[in-house]
DNA sequence: TTAATCAAGACTAAATTAGTCTTATTTGGG
DNA sequence: CCCAAATAAGACTAATTTAGTCTTGATTAA
């Protein structure tokens, strides 16, 4: 399947509403609200967007996030890694795994144009970021 | 996850071994052996490559599949078709699933960007043929 | 007749993704 | 000082998808 993760959405459609908060303050709650997002699930998003630096975080009473990347510099390749983990069209392309798994090894006959198009989809990715969902 | 599935590595290398076979017989187990593909997975591959007309089969001792197409009239997006069943980069365009159960449907923001860029990886799927593997 | 092969579909197992629960910690304001 | 509203972190469960297996039957060359 090659298919975006609801993660993934999630993120986007969070990010795109801080871009549209333009620097303000959101929370967790008002977010999950106004989209109908899972609020422990996008709760965990925003958790890791900060680790990755993406976003801000402010605690108690008061508090919530702030976007501290502008829009145009976050890319999906990058958001993928935050959310999802990796990119990888295979198996033996993402990080933590490279050819360890797969049962095929040595035996593959499509590994190289496989890699090819791997990375015409990873530009696409790298191509797109947060202002173009805005 | 943006992922090729097994199914479809194991078809792309199927189908490489068939154009290396120039127009031969050749069995499932062959294929199964040769590439270390289980075998009963890969035979059901094989039959819906004969349903969507890729391969044709004769049955009995002496059997086996034969290219009915060339390498390069067949795409990945059409074998994506055959293969996994449909090739959406989101729920809500999967040809089963018009919008019906994704759970945000109306209150979707992002809709419109991710539609372009279902199209875009769309058409590297549709560009690629079996030829670009042998 | 037999062995090799395709045919079809039910079934199980493994992996991944989605979503929930629980227990902190922080902090502004009454 | 205490409470309510937030973030923080991780374990846990449930749902879905993907991968792989099993069973039974039909075809056909030798
Ligand atoms: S089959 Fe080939 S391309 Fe796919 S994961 Fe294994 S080595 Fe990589
Ligand atoms: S969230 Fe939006 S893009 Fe994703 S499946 Fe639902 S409607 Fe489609």
């Amino acid at each position: 399947m090659v298919r975006l993760s609801k993660k993934m959405e999630y993120a986007l459609m969070a990010l795109k509403h801080f871009a549209l908060a333009e620097g303000g303050i959101v929370t967790a709650k008002e977010i999950s609200e106004k989209h109908n997002i899972p609020y422990e699930l996008l709760a965990k998003i925003l958790q890791k967007l900060k680790k990755d630096k993406v976003l801000s975080s402010i605690q108690g009473t008061k508090g919530g996030y702030q976007l501290l990347k502008k829009p145009d510099e976050i890319d999906l390749f990058f958001l993928m890694h935050t959310i999802d983990g990796d990119m990888a069209l295979t198996e033996c392309q993402c990080s933590h795994n490279e050819n360890g798994k797969c049962t095929l090894k040595e035996l593959c006959t499509i590994k190289q144009p496989v890699t090819k198009m791997q990375k015409e989809i990873e530009d696409i990715f790298k191509s797109k970021t947060v202002s173009d969902f805005v």
